[in-house]
DNA sequence: ACAATATATTCGCTTAGGCGAATATGTAAA
DNA sequence: TTTACATATTCGCCTAAGCGAATATATTGT
């Protein structure tokens, strides 16, 4: 498998390109995904359960949180979509007011 | 609309990420895409079609050949995207060898 | 033990979009 | 004008994948 064309498919919902966005910040759990958001809880499990079959990101449970990171570039293709993630989507709008709550958010107590 | 997802979801299905790929050399008519891509005709239509409507590629027609090209970048994501096709596709093998059948063929003589 | 919190998964439904086969249309060459 | 070539579109079919609602499971705090 690992097709090229996997990794856009993966890009291509706005749910998980909002996801990837945040996580360009720095690690999230779910229970933040949600205060950020605002969409329902099992949406974004859905989602980030697709992410991590992707390979774009991976969990480490931590207490009762789950807390998910960007995964490594495996290619060219891959590394290439990361570098998106860091400069273009900086133009656009309503991923910009997510990376602003994110930044407001209080950090989850872990370890 | 113009969703910045929609571009990724272009460029999520094989056939057009062929056709992108061949398309960051030269034009190409529809026939040249059947010749290189070997694949059927009407599957390279209604992939052209899907890449019109996403503003990726514009067509002008000349003679009884309809003229395929890029569009010219309308915001970041769409930037991004043809830096991605200029470069990290040629790391990607089905799709140079795509390109080496297009170097070797012969052009349709237009106008 | 119980309640609260955090997360994942299953269900049934609905839509987008892939496919090949067939067909329609437009242009040019004979 | 008939024929061949180039392209687009329609059809019916099938699968991927989106959604909310409900539910299952695990962990922690009381």
């Amino acid at each position: 498998m690992d097709k090229p064309n996997q990794l856009f498919k993966a890009f291509s919902d706005e749910t998980r390109l909002r996801i990837l966005n945040l996580l360009a910040q720095r690690d999230h759990c779910v229970c933040e995904f949600q205060a950020i958001l605002r969409v329902p809880q099992p949406r974004i499990s859905r989602h980030l359960a697709y992410l991590r079959r992707s390979g774009l990101v991976n969990v480490s449970k931590c207490g009762k949180w789950a807390m998910y990171g960007l995964a490594k570039p495996r290619n060219s293709v891959h590394a290439s979509l990361l570098r998106c993630v860091n400069g273009c989507f900086s133009n656009i709008d309503f991923l910009q007011r997510d990376s602003a709550r994110g930044r407001k958010l209080p950090r989850v107590k872990c370890q």
